[in-house]
DNA sequence: CCCCTATATGAACACGTGTGCAGATCTGGT
DNA sequence: ACCAGATCTGCACACGTGTTCATATAGGGG
């Protein structure tokens, strides 16, 4: 009965093994085995272990397991400043989606230096994989990955790298569909509200909107960028009503789509009579009463799925070559074009 | 040179300890000290070793360490459905919180038997601590932790158990001062809009609204029970408008106060000179433009910060007492009122 | 020269688990 | 009664780490 650490600060340490098999009475073999099926034990011994094991609480600490081999099921999800609705949503989905198929997500929030140390700090567990969901310091990342021989899947965005898969949006297609849409409405004074350049998916769903209206022989009238957040979208548009005339606004996503709906009708406009608005992403705003706003929607459900594939294929085989997963979007109508 | 396990579908394992030790030339326990600050070590030793580590990516191990009583420094985090706005901004708020003090939250989304399920698995894990953002299965959950000696920490609603924690709102304080602010503007005929009965907040924030009316004197002429969602406000309002006259209006959330406010421009009146509204939450969306909805501040940073200090405290001292954090709600008067 | 201390180093152990191995027991067929 | 095979069980090892322990080396004061 010796306590060889009288420490008062340190915790009861957890029951093991070795402490089932005591008062279960027998080998702590026994025990290891009543918690792997198919395992030659017998049945009434297993019974009394499982039982003994319930009384106190007890299951195989998972990361000993990892010691011999056994996968950690801990995946790591980067997932960056979730500044908008859109990143919130999809972070969220991917969150349920993993704990439904056993991989528990290990969440870094947040960017530059801390968000750095934090993958960091991270890489110290035996991770089973990283999901990208920002694309800030995404090449350290890889690079750090890679030494560990720790798969890396990419989401939103895409990363060429070796070992890399990516899963991302069709974004120039879609773009195109919103160009489609305005034409088709009869509007021809078109104005866009893009997003930064430091983030991939605005360049291509800029060139994709100005290659479907070429379709139709439109151009721009006005165009101004803001920064994904409602305010902007907001703000962009009031500075596009005092320049230009316009009929029809695309927004690169919803909620500057949603910001460009308060500017019009603060400034009399009627939507969608006197001009069309259509947004990106269907973020679960845009289906409020109130709102209802046309958009292209970016599948978040698809999106889970192909991670998920994804990262059983990567299990599965570690030498599996890269994937690129493209995803469509769908015109989703409502109220605002 | 001999490969135990030639199985092509297992990952080449990441380099350890004795692999920084060989290609640097040293004992595997001079790798152990490199890593450990204070330890006794040659420097120019040191340096060699850690130019070997940095050359294979090696990091220690973190589960390993664990083995030895090191703390695993990871969190589980019960985030619940995150239905609504407020309870992503804080669960994001929160993990954003842990990252920055060197904690790593295991993040369990979704409720029901799923959730039940993922939880038991997660505490396989050498949990430091388990954080509660949901109060489904609640009971469950302590049981399984006391057990295991792993301290629970609740955030939004109070449990009242055996070494669980607990920071909660001040929701019938905050909730009568809505009251005084629609009654200081001189509104008399005042309505409600609830949350659904299984969720303790709920019941605080009616009956702290209904006291604050007392106190002036008023009581309600319609209430209507929505379930937190923005839709759920836009019905309840679209009720009260069919059966009472009012002139002030309370909801127990944000969201809903949005759907509110969609409600009663669509029945042609005007706000707030028409109705008053008056929120709860104030989330990202109340203060934008288009929006800027009067309400009561459910103060995220402040959640965090009791978050963060409960656990410093729980891992200091294990046999701590309970402890239950009640936070403040500030007014934020904004266009609505 | 010796002695004491501060510094440096590697061997060995412990942590909790899964599993290979060898031995024990049981079953059933001749 | 005997043997082959199936079923059961415990011992011992490996996994990657931090730390104790004993030992070795260097430095400084007498």
């Amino acid at each position: 009965m010796k306590r060889p650490s009288p420490d008062i600060t340190k915790r009861k340490p957890r029951a093991t093994a070795a402490d089932v098999a005591e008062i279960a009475g027998v080998s702590r073999s026994a025990v290891s085995r009543a918690f792997t099926p198919g395992a030659y034990l017998d049945q009434e011994k297993r019974e009394r272990i499982l039982l003994a094991a319930h009384e106190l609480g007890y299951q195989p600490n998972a990361l000993a397991a990892t010691l011999q081999g056994a996968r950690s099921n801990l995946v790591a999800v980067f997932a960056g400043e979730m500044r908008n609705e859109y990143d919130k949503e999809a972070t969220a989905a991917l969150i349920a989606g993993l704990n439904a198929v056993g991989k528990w997500p290990v969440v870094i929030a947040g960017g530059g230096d801390t968000a750095r140390e934090a993958v960091t700090q991270v890489l110290r567990y035996p991770l089973d994989a990283m999901i990208l969901r920002s694309g800030s310091i995404a090449s350290e990342i890889v690079e750090l990955c890679s030494k560990l021989n720790i798969p890396v899947i990419a989401s939103g965005r895409i990363i060429e790298a070796k070992g890399v898969d990516n899963i991302c949006l069709l974004n120039h297609d879609a773009a195109a569909l919103a160009a489609d849409l305005l034409a088709e409405r009869g509007r021809s004074r078109i104005a866009l509200v893009g997003g930064p350049g430091d983030f991939g998916a605005t360049g291509e769903r800029r060139s994709g909107f100005l290659n479907g209206l070429d379709r139709h022989g439109l151009t721009l009238v006005g165009e101004y960028a803001g920064n994904y957040t409602t305010e902007s979208g907001y703000f962009a548009t009031e500075r596009l009503l005092e320049h230009a005339e316009f009929d029809g606004i695309f927004c690169a996503n919803d909620a500057m789509a949603i910001g460009a709906l308060g500017a019009l009708r603060d400034a009399g406009k009627c939507i969608p009579t006197d001009v069309s608005v259509v947004g990106f992403d269907d973020i679960e705003m845009a289906r409020w009463p109130g709102v209802r706003l046309t958009t292209l929607r970016n599948p978040i459900d698809d999106m889970v799925d192909a991670v998920l594939s994804s990262l059983d294929r990567r299990l599965a085989d570690p030498n599996a070559s890269e994937q690129t997963t493209r995803l469509h979007a769908e015109i989703i109508l409502r109220d605002t074009h």
